[in-house]
DNA sequence: CGTTGACCTCC
DNA sequence: GAGGTCAAC
């Protein structure tokens, strides 16, 4: 049995404006960390490495789980019968010790290979105030809402585990695709160690999901193991991507679609569209040609869709302005950028691309980064920061009604009639209609109904 | 070629 | 219905 112990803390200096892990870990982008209940500590194993981590208003702290036998980096055959698990007994650490213990700081980065995994994991050359500043300059909407969701950046995830776990995340909730993915670790990932009674295992490879072993004949049943696991019509989607990959793609194809400069964030990008050139990388309002080209390499996995290929090219590759469309952004745009009124109703090809130029040419070469900003502040999850303000927000408004199209079903816009900025151009190349509003100072008053809008918009959405 | 259901569970 | 995708009109 692997008994082991959790090393002594480090920590790093990083303010919660460039990094809150509570809401970063929390927002669906990763959905395997798990917050130890009663603290504010979150564990997830990383190559191979249980990390846990906590933080407060100046530093991050991390410490990682030395098992007493190293764990074995094969690629995990079969399934270790989770209940053995339970039957180890728990380690002698704290439950979540305030963060006082040993603590140094990683003067010396020699014996402390954890440092630079975290600073590539979350992205951290990225100067997010900056960022942020930036966004905040060119739009409205992101200002007035992005103070109450400060410290949300992209996660530099594993390739291969982002594509899995948002093959999963069709037509469902954040918490059961942490189920899910949870379940999927357990039967096909090596096993790292059991802490307080909870079992960790790594992320499974591809190959580790074409075939069980077990039963012989290779592609066996990893989709009725799966179904059996409760991942519905998502089984067949992973099986058969699974196989793609191992068997038809080279290996190191999936790590070859990534941004080569991913790491190389952080410098004054080209917001705001057409301003700022100059940079590596010819910039369009449709992406880098790397970008456009993981995407459609991406589409020809099995479960794989536009939304889906953008998560994993955001989030997995680190393409920065990969905008994933999904019906919460697709509401944001509606509500808040003026998209797709009359017209348009269902979100088709058109208009999914027209919604992700549109964010890239608002907020540039990192636009996703800012769009995982709205796109928190739009879960229920986290909807009680939003009320805080709004109540607060005591702007002159004027309410007018707008015939909502000829959906007979009307949809309530509120607009101040603060200053216009004007703005650059509406995209009229897209060929579809967008009000140039975005950066009017209004908004405000929406957040405050939000639930109710949410609903409604919700409602329209599909009632087509 | 754009639109429409079905698809697995669970809250 | 839920943070879509696929296949059939």
């Amino acid at each position: 049995m692997t008994v082991g112990a959790f090393s002594e803390w480090r920590k790093l200096p990083v303010s919660l404006s460039e990094l809150c892990i509570n809401t970063t870990l929390r927002c669906g982008q990763s959905f395997r960390w798990h917050n130890v209940p009663d603290s504010d500590e979150w564990r997830c194993v990383l190559h191979g490495r249980l990390l846990s981590l906590k933080q407060d208003p100046t530093h991050l702290y991390y410490r990682t789980y030395l098992p007493s036998h190293p764990p074995q980096n094969t690629i995990s055959p079969p399934p270790p019968p989770p209940k053995t698990a339970a039957a180890i007994p728990p380690t002698q650490q704290k439950a979540s010790p305030p963060p006082t213990d040993h603590i140094s700081t990683p003067t010396n980065d020699d014996d402390d290979p954890i440092l630079p995994l975290l600073t590539a994991y979350f992205n951290l050359p990225a100067n997010l105030t900056t960022l942020y500043e930036g966004w905040s300059q060119h739009d409205a909407n992101f200002r007035r809402k992005a103070p109450q969701f400060t410290g949300i950046r992209i996660l530099r995830q594993d390739a291969w585990e982002a594509l899995i776990a948002f093959i999963c995340s069709s037509n469902n909730n954040i918490a059961r695709i942490s189920q899910m993915v949870e379940k999927l670790c357990r039967r096909y990932g090596a096993f790292v160690a059991t802490v307080d009674g909870r079992a960790y295992h790594d992320f499974p490879g591809p190959e580790a999901m074409v075939g069980d072993a077990d039963d012989g004949e290779e592609g066996v049943d990893v989709e009725a193991t799966l179904r059996g696991l409760g991942f519905g019509y998502r089984a067949k989607y992973i099986g058969q991507t699974a196989r793609i990959v191992a068997l038809e793609r080279e290996e190191g194809w999936l790590e070859g679609l990534r941004n080569p400069e991913s790491v190389a964030l952080g410098y004054a990008g080209s917001l705001g569209g057409e301003g700022g050139s100059g940079d590596a990388g010819e910039w369009k309002e449709e992406g880098r040609e790397g970008y456009r080209l993981a995407h459609a390499k991406l589409l020809e996995l099995q479960g794989v869709g536009p939304k889906v290929a953008d998560c994993v090219c955001l989030m997995g590759l680190g393409w920065g302005e990969a905008v994933p469309v999904d019906t919460h952004v697709w509401q944001i745009a509606q509500r808040d950028y003026k998209f797709g009124k009359g017209s348009h109703k269902s979100l088709n090809k058109v208009l999914y691309d027209a919604v992700g130029n549109h964010f890239r040419r608002l907020w540039g070469k990192e636009a996703g980064w800012a769009q995982s900003v709205l796109f928190t502040a739009n879960l229920r999850t986290f909807s009680d920061r939003l009320a805080a303000t709004s109540s607060k927000v005591g702007v002159k408004v004027e309410v007018k009604d707008e015939e909502g199209g000829n959906d007979g079903v009307e949809v309530k816009t509120e607009v101040t009639t603060a200053t216009a900025i004007p703005l650059k151009r509406a995209a009229s190349e897209d060929g579809v209609k967008v009000k140039a509003e975005d950066d009017t100072d209004t908004h405000a008053v929406l957040q405050a109904s939000q639930t109710t809008t949410t609903r409604r918009m919700s409602k329209r959405l599909r009632k087509r």
